[in-house]
DNA sequence: CTCATATCTTACCCGCGGGTAATATATTTG
DNA sequence: CAAATATATTACCCGCGGGTAAGATATGAG
């Protein structure tokens, strides 16, 4: 790990002086926070390489959070909280079940490229207490239900072809998420053709529709080398 | 956790006297740290934790393995055999791209259902020091390489629609990795089910085509409830 | 049966990291 | 400016878990 060099942007500023601004502080804590979960796991980030990071020392760290793991859960509700966002956008868009998926995979696909979004589905959550633990797993299975009530509604419209939506929707699902693990801000691919060729890949498939003369669906761009975590 | 309830076959057998057997007893250790990494994690195991579910003292593991890590690599050694036996039948396998991806698919998603085949791509690898990480992490690009020329056949031979290879791959991959943090043995799902609808889906697509009288292309079976992870 | 050796246990070391107590320094309020 | 309070630091505690040393016990060879 080289140096203070490219390390992703710190929050330093925020605590600069002792100026009095709990909420900023905290923010810039968390951040930080889920800047190093992702980049070492939550088991191997110590509270001194958070507090490292931000210039101050662990114990400063306690007059925002009440130990290790509140700081854990503020990244999984801010995560949550963004994608609830974008799923809310969804449910009022209308259209068929098709419709509604690829929508649905498109703005799910963008929030895995945010750093909070990747926490929920990267870390770890066995590293939470059973309260929070159950919290989170309770949204997850929420994410899950609406992404099968979506296929389920396909089918019966008949935008989709018939099959088992618990799958399916694992399918999809697991492609998406998997994002979180390969995904980096400055790597090659930006989070829009990611989002959109996801979108379309995972609803129309691989296969070429017979009689289909050549109409380059997605980018042309022809596939530059780079290695997935 | 409940006491030794329904804990998944334990592997004491091995170790329930001292004849010499050392290979039997390696492998012993394996099974049951994989099924602990699985369920906790590597981190939270403690080689306390893999010994008491064989029924003996810690100390007794430095016989077969000289540390923790080397035992976490014995599990990854074991499951990139698994993929890697299942991806040499394909290629061998003849066809068009789209064929061999969606053989690919199956086979693999088949491996992403075995203890050692979930360790691979569930375990965080960077708990392995760089060697093995090195190692791993070629071998996971190794892969990703396979797949995405099974893709690239397909765009040339006209069995796959242009896209971009790269991204159709993470896709896929990441759809199939994802099966291990879900699957369960004893869960409602079998891993011949859920391989051959992600063949399927994958490719083909959620989308109906036009002109397709209901024909329910998986098995028929109404979606029953279970949780995800 | 005896001895050599592989096997396994009890008892321990020690470093890392979460968390706290006591203290020093900056800010803000009156 | 002074007192009150929030902010941050230094120094420390302690439990957990990887790893080891020394000794006990079974096993197999001769």
């Amino acid at each position: 790990m080289a140096r203070g060099a490219v390390v992703p942007q710190p929050h330093r500023k925020a605590f600069a002086n002792r100026r009095r601004d709990p909420a900023s502080k905290r923010e810039a804590v968390l951040k930080t926070a889920a800047q190093l979960f992702l980049e070492k796991s939550y088991r191997r980030t110590s509270l001194n390489d958070v507090a490292g990071r931000l210039n101050i020392t662990k114990p400063a760290l306690y007059h925002y959070f009440h130990n290790k793991e509140e700081i854990l859960i503020g990244c999984y509700r801010w995560g949550t909280a963004l994608i609830e966002k974008s799923l809310r956008e969804i449910a009022d868009h209308g259209g068929t079940g098709l419709e509604k998926v690829e929508a649905f995979i498109y703005s799910y696909a963008n929030v895995m490229t945010v750093n909070f979004g990747r926490c929920v589905m990267r870390l770890d959550d066995g590293d939470l207490s059973s309260n929070a633990l159950a919290e989170v797993r309770a949204y997850k299975r929420k994410i899950d239900r609406r992404l099968r009530s979506f296929i389920q509604e396909g089918i019966e419209d008949g935008s989709i072809t018939p099959c088992d939506p618990k799958i399916a929707a694992f399918s999809i699902a697991g492609a998406v998420n998997w994002i979180c693990r390969w995904y980096e801000p400055d790597g090659p691919l930006s989070a829009e053709e990611i989002a959109s060729q996801f979108a379309r890949t995972l609803t129309q498939g691989l296969v070429r529709p017979v009689g289909n003369k050549l109409r380059p669906a997605g980018a042309g761009k022809a596939a530059r080398h780079a290695s997935a975590s």
